[in-house]
DNA sequence: TGTTAATCCGATCAAATTGGTCGTATAAAT
DNA sequence: ATTTATACGACCAATTTGATCGGATTAACA
C-alpha cells in the first residue's frame, strides 16, 4: 500500500544518472541496465514513456539512447508519476467511477481530504530538487 | 500506484459509522456489512485488527459487536495504516534490506526525501479529523 | 443448561496489479 | 549491407490484494 512501483524507481534512477553527465550526453539503455542492474526490457519502456512524455529525448540507431530534454525543476511530481504511470488516485472512485461502494459509502469525502493532500503535496515537489 | 487497500477504506467507513451514533452503542459486524454492502468476512478481519490495535472494543456473543474505543483524534494516519495494513514505506528497502538494487542504487536519498515527506503529511493527520 | 448469534482466527482460494520477457519492426552509424 | 540500438505490442510470471471458508470461542437468553 502507498508504494511506488518499480518503473518510477527506474525512471528516477535513468533520470539521476543522466544528470550526472555533460548536458548532451547520451545515455543507452543498455549502458544504465548494466550499471544499475536493472531489465533491460523493462528499463527500455520506462525511457520510452519519458520520451513520449516529453521528459527525454530519444536517440536511435548504434551509438543512440536518451539525454534530458526537460527542464527537470518544471515537472511536478504528480505529472511525473502520471507520464510513467497513468492517472492518479488514493481510490479508483476518483477517475473511475464504477465503485460498487459508491452509492453507500460515508467516506467520500474524507478519502477526498487524503488525496488532495497528497496531490498537492506532489505537486510543490518538482523532479529536480529530487534526482539532483 | 499509491493507491489504499480496501481493508483501510473500509476500516474508515466503519469508524465513521460508529462516530455517528451514542459513544457507548454497539454496532455489529453484520449490521455495517449489510449497510454498506461490504464482505462481510472481510470487514470482520478489519475491525479485528483495530480491536487489537486498540481502536474499538470488540464485545462478543449475541448483541456483541463493536465500538470505538480510542480518541481518534490522538491517532495519527500513519499509526492507522499500520495497525491496519502493517509497515509503510514508498520502496521496500525501507522496512526490507535485501532490496537487490541496494548496492548499485543511486536514489535512495532522494527516495528517503520523498518517504519523509509523505509521512509527515500523514503523522500530521488523524483518524479522528478525517472520519469525522 | 442448551441454543443461538456473534466475534475470533488461520488457512486458503481468486482476482488484480505489477514486474519481467520475447519477438519483431524500424532507424541510423559504419 | 551489416550491425547496434531504440520502438512497440503481446505475452507470461510473480506478487499483492481481495474475498471466502471452516471451525473454535464467547456470551446472551430462553
Ligand atoms: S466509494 Fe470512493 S471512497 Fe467510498
Ligand atoms: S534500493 Fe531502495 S530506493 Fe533504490
Amino acid at each position: 500500500m502507498l508504494k511506488l512501483t518499480r518503473k518510477v524507481e527506474y525512471a528516477l534512477i535513468a533520470l539521476r544518472h543522466m544528470q550526472n553527465k555533460e548536458p548532451d550526453a547520451i545515455s543507452s539503455t543498455k549502458e544504465i541496465s548494466e550499471m544499475y542492474d536493472i531489465p533491460l526490457e523493462l528499463l527500455a519502456k520506462t525511457l520510452q514513456l519519458m520520451a513520449r512524455g516529453g521528459i527525454v529525448n530519444a536517440v536511435q540507431g548504434p551509438t543512440g539512447g536518451y539525454k534530458i530534454k526537460a527542464k527537470l525543476e518544471n515537472i511536478n511530481m504528480i505529472e511525473f508519476f502520471e507520464k510513467i504511470e497513468g492517472p492518479l488516485g488514493l481510490m479508483d472512485c476518483y477517475f473511475d467511477s464504477d465503485c460498487t461502494l459508491i452509492s453507500a459509502c460515508n467516506i467520500r469525502s474524507p478519502i477526498k481530504k487524503i488525496n488532495d493532500n497528497m496531490r498537492s503535496m506532489f505537486e510543490n515537489m518538482t523532479v529536480g530538487e529530487i534526482t539532483q
